[in-house]
DNA sequence: GCCGTTTTCGGCCCGACTGTTTTCAGTCG
């Protein structure tokens, strides 16, 4: 049983447990314990099978190890098969419906006997929910309009599709003069790759101004709540936008507690406490007995300041190991799209991209860029008309023509996306690959091979001598499909065994390796390549959502071989 | 249920908004 599942069982474990009036703190409890399995990479499984000490990690006690120890040896949970007599799973659907939480779920069930959506939206229709204690007609007219939401309107959008909407609201919101600051916050500002909601933050002495202008947004289809100081609404009757209007000096404080994350804030405030001080949306304040007085909020760096912690950058807030490093002096100086020098994963019309090699390098030129590596598929990918052993020696000759024949120090490498087929062989013979500069490993077909088959084939090209690099290493598509089954420890001993480099994959949907994946790869020592793997020149505007993604994973310009000077990378991977 | 440079017991972040209420519970972020 992979992390992912054993975290989504105790999820529900907690849910369940909800429904019959937990201790909320034994139920945080479990959720902290999920989160932190979901992150960490180790797999649970074979840490039980080696007989660790699971209480060692953070956010592990007695009784969640207890837990991990009986779902790896049995599959399942005793304590929750016997909360399912009870509780049928659906239950938990309710709790999708927004403004339904655990205490109103609760009441439909064990007062309705409604056990799904389906049966929710029939007692609804009947007024039966309405004449339940603590509901009223409002409430059941916003439970029905509510399940539509609930089936529609659960998944999370790609960063890169949250920041085109960021782009269209910053430009709406700013012909707005009662607008002063203007910045969002939440997920977004973090650089999680994927966005629920947006968490639009603004200062004004005007508030009702603002939210009017709000409100005007072209793709907005209903409002949710409007107050005196937050306004919710949803664009294209699905995506929701947060606004809150706070005055200048709330700022800093303002942005601080909507950027989060929960877990960093709750971490932030409870450190607050013990120093005598209050945080909130609108500012810190010194706690005198009965009385308060603001001390800070007009900045960020304000209300870090005033707990002696360094002004962290958002992409760091995911109470991970950010307090750690602070206390250490060790915070990471993140990388920045300005350290990049190349770009090792691209495509040309030769295969499946849309331009030829000299108009690629010629954009990457334009960026700034000091090198590429020209990367097509290999001839097993036969939908992209990937090359074989003689297409691609011509290729590389039209490369070392284009290299000898450049004005500048531009460097084009000559490179492969190599297939590793179904059988763990090479799509290409070694007595080609010896000649190329840059070899690229990469898993197109067979990806539901169980997990030792899949794991060895990755191994084994990593073994291989001729291969420099490992692409989109779990082959996830977010939001489309799961990352391979794979034993990621394996991967990272080959790696460094073989001194080989992995890849950050820059497409939007794809961000793979995962940002706690690569902070794992940086501890092991292996060094991380950031590529666009373009298809055509636009594509290389993608590198911003891979830095993004390194930034989580709190990498270092050193941390990235495509930031070295080309001589220096070839030194690294031994071709010079 | 988890945790500990004051603690192995006693804490565990904080406020806006809504609807159903006569002072507050539930939901959300």
């Amino acid at each position: 049983m992979d992390n992912e599942k054993i975290a989504k069982v105790l999820g529900q474990l907690a849910d369940l447990l909800e429904f019959t009036g937990a201790n909320a703190f034994r139920l945080r409890a479990y959720r902290n314990g999920a989160r932190k399995i979901k992150e960490l990479p180790e797999s649970i499984s074979s840490l039980v099978d080696q007989k660790s000490d699971l209480v060692k990690l953070d956010g592990i006690g007695k009784s969640v190890a207890e837990k991990c120890i009986e779902l790896c040896e049995t599959g399942k949970l005793k304590q929750m098969d016997e909360l399912l007599e009870e509780i049928p799973s659906t239950v938990l659907d309710l709790l999708n419906v927004p403004k339904m939480g655990p205490k109103k779920a609760a009441a439909v069930f064990h007062e309705l006997g409604v056990e799904n959506l389906e049966q929710l939206k029939a007692a609804c229709e009947a007024g039966e929910v309405s004449q339940l204690s603590g509901f009223g007609k409002k409430t059941e007219q916003a439970i029905l309009d509510g399940i539509a939401i609930a089936v529609a309107a659960n998944e999370r959008i790609l960063w890169s599709a949250a920041d085109k909407i960021v782009t269209k609201l910053r430009s709406h919101m700013q012909n707005c003069t009662a607008v002063g600051g203007l910045e969002f916050a939440g997920s977004y500002r973090r650089g999680k790759e994927t966005v629920g909601d947006l968490d639009m933050l603004a200062t004004s002495t005007d508030a009702t101004a603002v939210m009017d202008h709000f409100a005007e947004f072209e793709d907005i289809t209903s409002t949710i709540v409007r107050g005196d100081t937050k306004m919710s609404v949803r664009l294209d009757d699905e995506f929701q936008v947060d606004l809150r209007v706070v005055p200048e000096e709330s700022f800093g404080a303002a942005l601080q507690y909507f950027t989060g994350s929960k877990e960093h804030n709750v971490q932030v405030r409870s450190k607050a406490k013990q120093l005598g001080l209050k945080i909130n949306e609108w500012g810190v304040y010194k706690i005198d007995g009965e009385t308060e007085q603001w001390v800070a909020g007009t900045t960020e760096a304000d209300v870090y300041k005033t707990l002696s912690l360094p002004c962290f950058e958002p992409e760091l807030r995911e109470s991970r190991q950010e307090f750690d490093w602070a206390e250490l002096d060790q915070l990471p100086d993140l990388i920045t799209v300005e350290d990049m020098r190349g770009d090792l994963h691209m495509h040309t019309t030769a295969s499946d991209g849309r331009a030829s090699i000299r108009e690629m390098a010629d954009a990457a030129r334009q960026r700034g860029l000091e090198y590429i590596a020209i990367t097509d598929h290999s001839k097993r990918v036969t939908m992209a008309n990937g090359l074989d052993g003689q297409r691609l020696l011509a290729q590389w000759k039209e490369i070392d023509a284009i290299n000898a024949a450049a004005e500048d120090d531009f460097v084009i490498l000559k490179g492969v996306e190599c297939d590793i087929l179904e059988n763990g062989d090479m799509d290409i013979e070694d007595d080609v690959l010896q000649h190329a500069d840059w070899v690229i490993a990469s898993v197109h077909y067979g990806q539901n091979q169980p997990r030792q088959q899949i794991t060895d084939r990755i191994v084994g090209a990593i073994a291989n001598p001729n291969i420099t690099m490992v692409a989109h290493p779990t082959g996830r598509l977010l939001n489309k499909r799961e990352a391979y089954e794979l034993d990621l420890n394996a991967v990272f001993q080959a790696a460094v065994e073989h001194g080989k480099l992995l890849e950050l994959n820059a497409n939007p949907i794809r961000l793979d390796l995962k940002d706690t994946y690569l902070a794992a790869a940086k501890r092991n020592g292996i060094p991380i390549v950031i590529n666009t793997d373009s298809h055509r020149p636009a594509g290389f505007a993608d590198m911003r959502f891979g830095i993004k993604q390194a930034r989580r994973a709190g990498l270092t310009k050193s941390d990235v071989a495509n930031t070295k000077k080309v001589n220096q990378l070839l030194k690294l991977i031994g071709k010079a």
